[in-house]
DNA sequence: TGCCGCTGGATTTTT
DNA sequence: TCCAGCGGCA
């Protein structure tokens, strides 16, 4: 069997068929770096005989290792036994070392249902062991100290390193808690997501016979999005090509965003260095956007001095130009936004699924979500909270975790008053200090607890009947769903939400049935559903991978780094004012500057056809009301390629459907602010509804939905029916302020009668 | 022990 | 603006 390379040009060939020795492919975006990665290894398997068992691929998400596997199912077909696609490792990093950690934990001290630390874990784990050392956190912000561990973390440094380079009391302080946070770990048997890398490190470092063997297997190894690799990814990646040096790595400088999350820009710069018989293919051809959005990327991070020089071309159509819009306010801009999709949605025929509105920071995404919610448009926030995050949700894993952990300390003491037996804080506190005087676990010293006599008589009951649960717990046996369901219940979670009555309670126990959901659907979609197995899978999870899970049209909005590796034809970046993109806190320094360009390089890739950048005249930021100048970036468009619209006028006063009763753009002038072109371009000419006088000529605005009759009244208890959210109840009613709880999203949201799309339902 | 209200801090976050 | 953490109080 021979693989068809005809589809590929001669750049893409010429990776793929380079398959001895390094080889360092610099894909600029949109060239089909993914296309080639996969080719590559379907030649490898068809073409070069390489059995799939020896090649490792690596991906940066897990969403980027299902598709691939995916397309080189569909590549190769299906072969039998070890040339089965299955026995090769497509995964990312961490998923890898989980992989190989599991597999020899106790080279290094651990056993193999060792717990993963998220975030939050983890956080708390920091904060327990500042107070135990005494540390105020107002002179060390945890978070600065988290940040110092894990960025020494993602050197490979140790504590006692950090110490030694350690000037400032911070640092030194960060040093002190660092050592005591690792002896914590250990003694839960605990990781966190930095050590997954560090520890697989050590593994592969310290133990030749190990190092050895995955040397020996993995012949071919391939690394996408290099340029976000940090050191240990970098370090662990050359230990395992080291023997065979088939390594192909592949990423674009100008896409490094990560360098504050420590990903090492030099990794991929330093190639040659690092190997210099590697073989260089440079992918230059954009397949993806109009020539215009191209010129417009290549313009703007050709301004950044720190990179590999080039330039993408395309033989795409030149397309629209790019649109800027000056809005007044954040709300003005939104309105825009949600307009435009409306318009497009008509004049193109335009499916709500073709739209992505990007920002800078999280925070902007509420007055977005407003004004679509205003329109009766369909969206979905990737990222912000998620699901996996709610409080209700961590507690159900805070008690999968304690079952399959024992020595895991953070989780027990989660659950150990969730729901409420009457273990307080200083019952806990006075175990954990029995726990560390004898040097034993906490769970240990709560069972001595129980035993022995130095705790109130309630207190003491109160642990025994906790001890009793978590024994009942461990016990326990069944497929993955019916014992996930049945811990729940033996630890009361849902019965004390549904003892609250509240809807805010119901909608936490609805969650965790809907987690139940996502129990069975793990189950069903992998061969050994084990309940260690699931725990994994779920710490090393996110949202980004669920991005399409949803057949239902929505309009998609995310930051632009979660943006990063998608595209969409129609997209929005919003924010585009000095001070929030770029970033206030990356302003002033060059080396942050450029990664914040990068960085609006790789939100004007994502798009195909057409793409707006927006900013607003004001913008309201955690209560204070900011004036920003345009984004340095918007100016590093040539101007022939833009077309800006937009107001920053005095008469502009709404359109109706923005919140009442706010200060309706009423500042002085802002002509100026456009770049000349005040109004009207590429804007649909409207009669703003409702809107008052003033509004004239200036106050031509996006088409949207018109303020609806006001004809209904609510009342609590009333079911209602929203054009996105479909149907719910109202808790509360405040004037025409209605919270509405909506079944399907279990959710309460605050809406306006009137404005927002929503029909009482008769009963 | 548990609730309430005050205070301070709030980029980005593929894992 | 909005959230989490902490201290004060019942």
């Amino acid at each position: 069997m021979t693989l068809d390379l005809t589809s590929l040009n001669p750049a893409q060939r010429q990776a793929v068929e380079t398959t001895e020795g390094p080889l360092l492919v610099l894909a600029g975006a949109g060239s089909g770096k993914t296309r080639v990665l996969t080719y590559r290894i379907a030649h490898l398997i068809t073409d070069k005989r390489v059995s799939p068992h020896e090649i490792l691929a690596i991906t940066f998400t897990n969403k980027a290792a299902a598709e691939m596997r995916e397309r080189l199912a569909t590549l190769l077909g299906s072969l039998p036994g070890q040339y089965s696609s299955r026995a090769m490792w497509v995964s990312t990093f961490h998923a890898m070392c989980v992989r190989m950690l599991r597999t020899d934990a106790k080279l290094l001290g651990f056993t193999s249902n060792f717990t993963i630390y998220d975030d939050d874990d983890s956080k708390r784990l920091v904060r327990e062991v500042m107070k135990e050392l005494e540390y105020d956190d107002k002179r060390y912000p945890i978070n600065a100290v988290r940040s110092r561990i894990s960025s020494a973390k993602s050197e490979l440094m140790g504590a006692a390193a950090l110490a030694e380079s350690s000037f400032t009391p911070l640092d030194k302080a960060a040093a002190k808690i660092f050592a005591r946070y690792e002896t914590r770990l250990l003694a839960a048997n605990s990781m966190d997501f930095d050590d997954l890398l560090v520890n697989t490190h050590r593994l592969l470092s310290e133990n030749v016979k190990v190092l050895d063997a995955y040397q020996d297997r993995f012949r071919y190894i391939s690394v996408d999005e290099y340029q976000d690799t940090n050191h240990a990814q970098y370090a662990i990646t050359n230990l395992l090509a080291a023997k065979h040096r088939h390594l192909m790595v592949v990423g674009d400088d100008d896409q490094s965003i990560y360098s504050w999350r420590g990903a090492d820009i030099r990794n991929i710069l330093e190639f040659e260095h690092d190997y210099p018989e590697a073989t260089v293919v440079k992918l230059e051809e954009n397949y993806r956007s109009t020539a215009r959005i191209l010129m417009a990327a290549n313009a703007v991070v050709a301004n950044n001095t720190n990179r590999k020089p080039k330039t993408l071309f395309t033989s795409n159509a030149e397309g629209e130009k790019i649109a800027s819009y000056l809005a007044s306010d954040e709300r003005d801009e939104a309105r825009f936004i949600a307009g435009e999709i409306e318009r497009l949605g008509r004049a193109e025929h335009r499916r709500y699924t073709d739209f992505a509105i990007f920002y800078r920071t999280n925070a902007q995404s509420r007055s977005l979500e407003d004004a679509l919610l205003r329109a009766g448009i369909a969206y979905k926030i990737v990222g912000g909270t998620r699901f996996f995050d709610r409080a209700e949700i961590r507690d159900v894993m805070g008690y999968l975790k304690a079952v399959v952990n024992p020595a895991d300390e953070i989780s027990l003491k989660r659950i150990i008053n969730t729901p409420k037996r009457g273990i307080g804080d200083s019952t806990i506190d006075k175990v954990q200090l029995v726990a560390r005087e004898r040097n034993v676990g906490f769970e240990d010293a709560m069972r001595a607890a129980v035993e022995e006599d130095w705790l109130a008589a309630r207190a003491r009951m109160s642990l025994l009947g906790f001890t009793q649960i978590l024994d009942e717990l461990r016990v326990l046996e069944g497929d993955l769903r019916d014992l996930v369901e049945m811990i729940v219940e033996k630890a009361g979670l849902i019965a004390a939400y549904e003892a609250e009555r509240t809807d805010e309670a119901l909608g936490r126990a609805e969650n965790i049935r809907e987690f139940f959901t996502v129990v069975s659907e793990f189950a069903a979609s992998h061969d050994e559903p084990s309940l260690p197995a699931f725990m994994e899978w779920l710490a090393l999870r996110t949202d980004l991978d669920s991005v399409d899970e949803c057949v239902d049209e929505f309009v998609t909005l995310m930051t632009v780094h979660t943006a990063k590796g998608l595209e969409y034809p129609v997209v929005f970046v919003a924010g585009l004012e000095e001070s929030i993109f770029p970033h206030q806190n990356s302003m002033f320094e060059p080396a942050s500057l450029e990664e914040e360009r990068r960085l609006a390089y790789v939100a004007i890739t994502r798009a195909r056809e057409r793409l707006y950048l927006t900013h607003a005249y004001s913008r309201s930021i955690f209560g204070v009301t900011q004036h920003n100048s345009p984004s340095r970036f918007i100016g590093e468009i040539p101007a022939e390629h833009v077309e800006a619209s937009g107001v920053g006028s005095v008469g502009f006063s709404g359109t109706g459907w923005e919140k009442r009763g706010d200060r309706s753009g009423s500042y002085g002038h802002g002509t100026a602010e456009s770049g000349g072109r005040v109004f009207g371009s590429g804007t649909r000419q409207v009669p703003a509804a409702g809107s008052s006088a003033g509004g004239g000529a200036f106050g031509a605005r996006s088409a949207g939905p018109k303020r609806k009759e006001q004809t209904e009244t609510f009342s609590v208890g009333d079911a209602v029916d929203h054009k996105v959210f479909g149907r719910g109840t109202v808790t509360t009613v405040n004037g025409d302020a209605l919270e509405i709880r909506f079944d399907r999203t279990r959710e309460t949201k605050k809406l306006l009668v009137g404005y927002a799309p929503i029909v009482k339902i008769k009963q």
